[in-house]
DNA sequence: TTGAAAGCGTTACCAA
DNA sequence: TTGGTAACGCTTTCAA
């Protein structure tokens, strides 16, 4: 592939003044800047932007690391951050965990060496190991999804705590009395912990009975299904779950739909989310719509900030969310 | 940031002895090896990997250019094909183009300049402006869901013709008479041309009535239900219509439903693409299963030997696809 | 207006 | 077993 070297060959002039043209720098000849031209097209020239980088010392790369980019969450989320980043003419190297937290801390790692300038870390949880990793990163890292506040990495997160409290309330205020939660790993802080938490604290608040069961599973449809159907027996009683997510509710409302009870008549649902999927299936799950996108884009936007020296004004942004009423509560 | 160079000077070697310890080569004293491991340690080095791209001429970066990610399509085939890229140590740089079609010529001219090793290009539609960016490109470009096999572009695509042939025997064998499609873009081959063809041969050799109407719209629900809502009005006689995707389907179900009809009772439906959402909607879509992470995948797969500069055996890859019955049709 | 040379951080070859 | 040096492809400074 031609290099700057080949071309001035070409033309019969130095790399210097290749590099001119190329770069539209004035103070070239209009004659040796046309001849330089051509010899660029003909050997069909494209910059080597890795020797550029190497001698600028910019990348213009940002890094973006999810647990898989298949979820409603993290495509919404990579459409927004991919919006905020082209337009300040970063580029994305994009890394899928395939859930596997240990690849967490490699593509941190990598990533150094790549020289990106900034990370986008969606996680699914937050240990030890995995802060230890971003503290050692030299390139500026933010959170998605997951509080990192405490351990001063700046995080965008949603208003966990208080969709839980929410759920709790639009619950009671349904009718329900024995309410249950269907969750995930309890090492997810924002997904399982907060929004249990916060169905408590408003069962509490309103001095109702306590929490009656709180399981976990996976993020799946199945999972919700399967967590459903034993919890139906196990406690008869239900008459209102909170799912952490809007796939778990579908896989209850199904699971309760074969059991012969209607979701939304003997038994309030709630999701989290307002996936598509939500808006589809039958009947409609009630649920509380997470801007993804936009949190996409303010992790984008932080990033570029950090990027650009300007100095840390936020330890975290929390978004809110929006209660989305339909046939399920 | 400390480089080999500062590591030589603190641990008081060479940059030459420092490269070796870095790289585990072998011929070097275990004394030296821990003095240098030593001053990696206190500087906190981290390999340049653009310098060491730079020298050795290879980036192990692949790009991937989507209109979007947040489809079903693209989400699907973005985790496919990290998977298998990951597997072989490369690495993603993703362009998410917002629909702007401009911007995957752009996108492959800058990947050229990145100096990626090869490139996915998930396309709406093709055209000259595209084919000659891709023929100008020095690193191999595959592409997937349109077939280039015409410009001699290796692409992955789905079997879009037999698709079309298939829904209209499902929707014959089912009863209906007075079939209609509706589509998109006229300018996407594969999936408003070739199933809309497929349909239309599948009711010549059956030797049932022509096709009523080939409408035109976006990838929406929305599209599809204000679409199917005016062809009621000017194709009452209507008993059955093959959406181009599943979510224009299922737009097209909202709309029957709206006007008192039951998809899959008078009127029967049939989407494309086993999308999450036609599982869960009510009546729920018969539709075709699209392995759509097996597409990316093969593109993967198909990319990486082109990259080992392995001789190009196929000129296109055609996925095969399975019915799905469910209550619409 | 142009060119020569140094240097970005590596590796690889040759010499010591 | 180690070190010096050139080279990868570019930009930038200084001199001509």
């Amino acid at each position: 592939m031609a290099s700057l070297h080949d071309v001035a060959q070409l033309a019969g002039v130095s790399k210097s003044t290749v590099s001119r043209v190329i770069n539209d720098e004035y103070g070239v000849k209009k004659a040796t800047r046309i001849k330089v031209m051509k010899a660029v097209e003909e050997v069909g020239y494209v910059v080597n932007q890795v020797a550029k980088d190497l001698k600028s010392q910019r990348t213009h790369l940002v890094g973006v690391i999810v647990p898989r980019v298949s979820s409603h969450a993290t495509a919404q989320g990579v459409d927004g951050l991919s919006k905020v980043f082209d337009e300040a003419q970063k580029h994305v190297l994009l890394a899928s965990c395939q859930q596997n937290a240990q690849k967490e801390i490699e593509y941190i790692q990598l990533f150094n060496k790549k020289r990106v300038e900034g990370i986008v870390l969606y996680a699914t949880h937050i240990d030890q190991q995995l802060v230890h990793a971003i503290q050692q990163s030299y390139a500026p890292v933010i959170l998605v999804g997951q509080d990192g506040s405490l351990f001063n990495i700046p995080s965008i997160i949603h208003d966990d705590l208080r969709v839980g409290f929410e759920a709790g309330n639009r619950l009671l205020n349904a009718g329900c009395r024995q309410i249950g939660f269907i969750g995930v790993a309890d090492s997810d802080v924002a997904v399982d912990k907060m929004r249990s938490e916060g169905l408590q604290q408003a069962l509490q608040m309103r001095q109702a009975e306590p929490l009656l069961f709180h399981s976990h599973g996976e993020f799946t449809i199945e999972s919700g299904y399967s967590q459903m159907k034993q919890l139906l027996e196990r406690f008869p009683q239900t008459d209102g779950v909170f799912c952490a997510t809007d796939r778990i509710a579908i896989g209850a409302i199904n699971a309760l739909k074969d059991a012969g009870i209607t979701a939304g008549k003997e038994v309030k649902i709630l999701g989290v989310g307002n996936d598509e999927l939500s808006a589809v299936c039958a009947p409609s799950l009630s649920t509380f719509n997470y801007a993804f996108d936009k949190a996409g884009e303010s992790a984008a936007r932080v990033l570029l900030e950090l990027i650009e020296g300007k100095p840390q004004v936020m330890s975290k942004v929390v978004l809110t969310f929006q209660n989305i009423d339909r046939e399920t509560c």
